[in-house]
DNA sequence: GGCATAAATCGAAAGCCTTTCGGTTTAGTA
DNA sequence: TACTAAACCGAAAGGCTTTCGATTTATGCC
């Protein structure tokens, strides 16, 4: 075959692809795109520079379908919240995809500006410079640790036996796998911003230095 | 060659020239593997079972090498630092193993051994059934972000330009990179204890319901 | 309109990877 | 001593990513 008059194949047709197999299988791989949208291996690589623009491309697609929030007219707590499920949100809707990403780094110009609006949020707050930055990872952390709770197995814990009485108990209340994955992320996005919370408490009313 | 009078290989040896390639390149294959023990690639299978199981026995290998401490007998918050540290020291000593480890299930009997651990000090502090279950899962996402956190690139958030103000701002805190997930999971650690101890007081002094 | 260039496709292949299979020699055992 | 099981090797199947040359066609320029 020649050159069509209008492209069998365009960037957008590859991402899509690749996504939908990643939300099958878990995985993608270049014969498989391929294959679904029509066309031979070798001719992705007119539209693509290779796989890792792939993920990236995946990456960006499942941030920009969370739409910026605006979250300077709330306070300070409720505004943090609102970014963080924002940010985590977008993995939620493609789970199997988070263990993809982990693997290669971010220069996305959308995270970055979600960085930037928690920066402003944890400045308002009354936070400054290092302990931003240090705030940033952990949220980053966390958020990423529970897009890949998300992607796991539905029995993540098995106690092999009797010997663990109290995380057994503790099991017997689960729910659901992605009810699990959620309310724990809840669980997790409060009491860390009730931490902060105390630490500017303890610093206001000079308790601890 | 034949069967030698002392096999050539170990299980232990592939284990450790499997770490070491991922220590050294971020990644590990059969081939370089056997290579580096001298002995063919399909000799190996001979000893585990395939690729995952060399993984599962790097994951195990990293595990075991932080000893299990004795908590018991420390304040609540203090054993849970304690314990919580514990877990992801053991990726810090091999950082580019985590992306490995995420993209399987964990069923190692030590780590439920520190779930376990990390449950009773949880009920100790006065937690219980679901909320004892989504603490364990936070405190899984925010360790285990953490330890990817450890084999992130050196720049891991490079703001395209001088739209990001307050982000930038933050960044010019930045310690060298290790230092900065390091004093990142610190900073973190205490927030979520302080945090949960928020949480208690509240309940306890029936501010909240 | 005619022509050079650039783009889009294909087929083939190189070079990785994981895993399996058959052959060979030796260790352990009845 | 003879038989089975173990440990090794070489070869190969079938997957992957990426590159290359050949072919045809769209596009831009004179």
């Amino acid at each position: 075959m020649a050159r069509p008059s209008e492209p069998l194949i365009t960037v957008e047709a590859v991402t899509d692809a690749a996504l939908e197999l990643v939300d099958e299988s878990g995985d993608f791989s270049l014969p498989r795109v391929a294959k679904r949208i029509g066309v031979t291996q070798s001719s992705i690589y007119h539209h693509v520079k290779g796989r890792d623009e792939i993920v990236e491309r995946m990456r960006r697609r499942v941030i920009e379908s969370t739409p910026r929030s605006a979250v300077d007219g709330l306070p300070w707590d409720d505004a943090l919240r609102t970014l963080i499920r924002a940010y985590r949100d977008g993995f939620a809707r493609h789970p199997r995809l988070a263990p993809l990403l982990v693997q290669q780094t971010v220069q996305d110009e959308l995270v970055i500006g979600l960085y930037e609006d928690i920066a402003r949020t944890l400045e308002r707050a009354g936070f400054s410079g290092a302990e931003v930055l240090a705030a940033i990872s952990t949220i980053d952390s966390f958020a990423i640790g529970a897009a890949l709770d998300l992607a796991a197995p539905d029995v993540v814990w098995a106690p092999p036996g009797e010997g663990y009485p109290t995380l057994s108990r503790a099991l017997s209340h689960a729910p659901a796998p992605a009810q699990r994955a959620e309310e724990a992320f809840e669980f997790g996005l409060s009491v860390f911003v009730e931490g902060l919370r105390a630490r500017l408490g303890a610093r206001n009313t000079s308790r601890n230095g």
